[in-house]
RNA sequence: GUGGCCUUAGCUCAACCGGCAGAGCAGCGGACUGUGGAUCCGCAGGUUACGGGUUCGACCCCCGUAGGCCACCCCA
């Protein structure tokens, strides 16, 4: 057993795992495509104070999940991996003019985040996200454009029962009063808080709303809700969010505990969670509106809004309900031999089979006949082309492993022979 | 980062009270020297996660480390 192993929270995905996740990829970059997204890429890095300014100080995602990696020098700069996109998507919003593009200016990357927690099922250091952007839009429409596209994402994957939670979390004009109103409600209820909620009324006080220690229902359940304190202009955009979602025909939950910490996050929050799942790590994906974060990372004043889905986690979910693992494409044919030794003929074959633009495999282990067919079957190859004395005529024999009948083909003719035969296959 | 449970062959798991580390599947080969998924036979695969300790003797008991899982924190 070798000594070495992949990174602590990290995993190879071998072939099927990674077919399953080039499906869900694919799925992404189609709808992507459908909804008027242009895909692009962004570091795998950034200057820490990109994710310090775009995702906030104070969030624990900067403040003990970021993987940072060690400077080479004393004054060189201080760089992380990436904990996600949308801080790296603006900051190239901004470096690259992109308010002088046609607004909305909507971009979606899909690729790998890394977060230095402890790992977990669905939780790793370096997981995969499909992140979807749209910059420049006020909205409301647009809002429940973006939750229509990821709730389509999860029906497209597969996964059943995702739920849509909803909540609007204001903006800088009524937040900082409805902040204000819910400190000193928890503050009169100081008593009755365990330790940790004391803490958190100084650090993040919209957090108690969503405290898992069961003592705090009571509390919590009394406590002042954002949607009772919205500001007209804020009230009006969330029911027309609302209005454009059941237009589209998308069933949310309105959940008045769904929140964003940070003062550039504005109105729009909402996450798509999965009923009835066994482990805790149900946030499938979330998102929404941070109408304040291009202007901080060095941009103008410009509204928008996104989402990150947890591609790792929709690969879990589909897992536990006995999907069908996605199958990789096996080979058209496989070229064996009845003389093992001869491998010249068989990669010959393979290539002119190949140089046609057919996924054939040649059988090169120099393994008597029934062995190489034996294989061809196992990694269910719908054809053997099977060479032997009458090459020396220019004949192959082709076997229909399904059918288990062959046939004596022309080597002139094979390469057509197969490609019909493909496409009679259905062949993927 | 805090607490708990777990770790035996590539995979799934056995091994009595502390007394010779095993099986199924997968791999390779043979039966079958030009015809496949079955069957039978064989081969290979292990410092029992790693490092210490207790003991005549440790997969088994104790300590530490690593990794996995679960609950928190938080999130995808």
């Amino acid at each position: 057993m070798s000594s070495y192993r992949a990174p602590r929270g990290t995993r190879d995905l071998l072939p099927e795992s990674r077919a399953a996740l080039s499906r869900l990829e694919g799925i992404a970059r189609s709808l992507a495509v459908r909804y008027g997204y242009r895909e692009m890429e962004i570091p795998l890095f950034e200057q820490v104070s990109v994710f310090e300014r775009g995702i906030g100080p104070a969030t624990d995602v900067v403040e003990k999940e970021l993987f940072r990696l060690t400077p080479r020098t004393e004054d060189s700069e201080s760089w992380a991996l990436r904990p996600e996109a949308t801080a790296g998507i603006v900051r190239a919003y901004v470096q690259h003019g992109m308010q002088t593009w046609p607004q909305p200016v909507k971009l979606t990357v899909v690729g790998s985040m890394f977060r230095y927690d402890r790992p977990q099922a669905g939780r790793y250091r370096q997981f995969w996200q499909w992140d979807a952007e749209t910059i420049g839009d006020p909205g409301p429409a647009v809002d429940a454009e973006v939750i229509e596209m990821g709730r389509r994402f999860y029906a497209e994957a597969g996964v059943a029962d995702v739920q849509v939670l909803l909540n609007s979390i204001g903006d800088s004009a009524c937040r900082p009063a409805y902040l204000a109103r819910l400190k000193s409600y928890f503050a009169s209820h100081e008593a009755e808080l365990p330790e940790l909620e004391r803490r958190r009324l100084e650090t993040n006080p919209l957090r108690l709303l969503d405290s898992k220690d069961p003592t705090m229902t009571a509390v919590v359940s009394a406590a002042p809700k954002i949607s009772e304190c919205l500001c007209d202009a804020c009230e009006a955009h969330f029911a027309a969010v609302r209005a454009h979602l059941d237009a589209v025909g998308v069933p949310y939950r309105l959940e008045p505990t769904l929140v964003r910490g940070l003062d550039y996050y504005a109105r729009t929050a909402f996450e798509y969670y999965r009923r009835g799942a066994e482990g805790q790590q149900q946030a499938l994906g979330g998102g929404g509106r941070y109408d304040g974060l291009v202007e901080l990372l060095g941009g103008r004043p410009t509204q928008a809004i996104g989402f990150a889905l947890g591609l790792d986690r929709v690969m879990l979910a589909l897992d536990e309900a006995g999907a069908q693992p996605a199958r990789e494409a096996p080979p058209l044919a496989v070229v064996v031999g009845a003389d093992p030794a001869d491998t010249v003929s068989r990669l010959r074959v393979a290539s002119l089979l190949r140089g046609e633009g057919l996924s054939v495999r040649a059988e090169l282990a120099q393994r008597k006949l029934g062995r190489q067919l034996e294989t061809a079957s196992k990694e269910h190859a719908h054809f053997a082309v099977i060479l032997g004395d009458e090459l020396a005529e220019g004949n192959v024999q082709l076997k229909d492993l399904e059918a288990g009948t062959q046939r004596l083909v022309p080597l002139a003719d094979l390469a057509h022979e197969l490609a019909r035969a493909a496409k009679s296959h259905h062949h993927g």
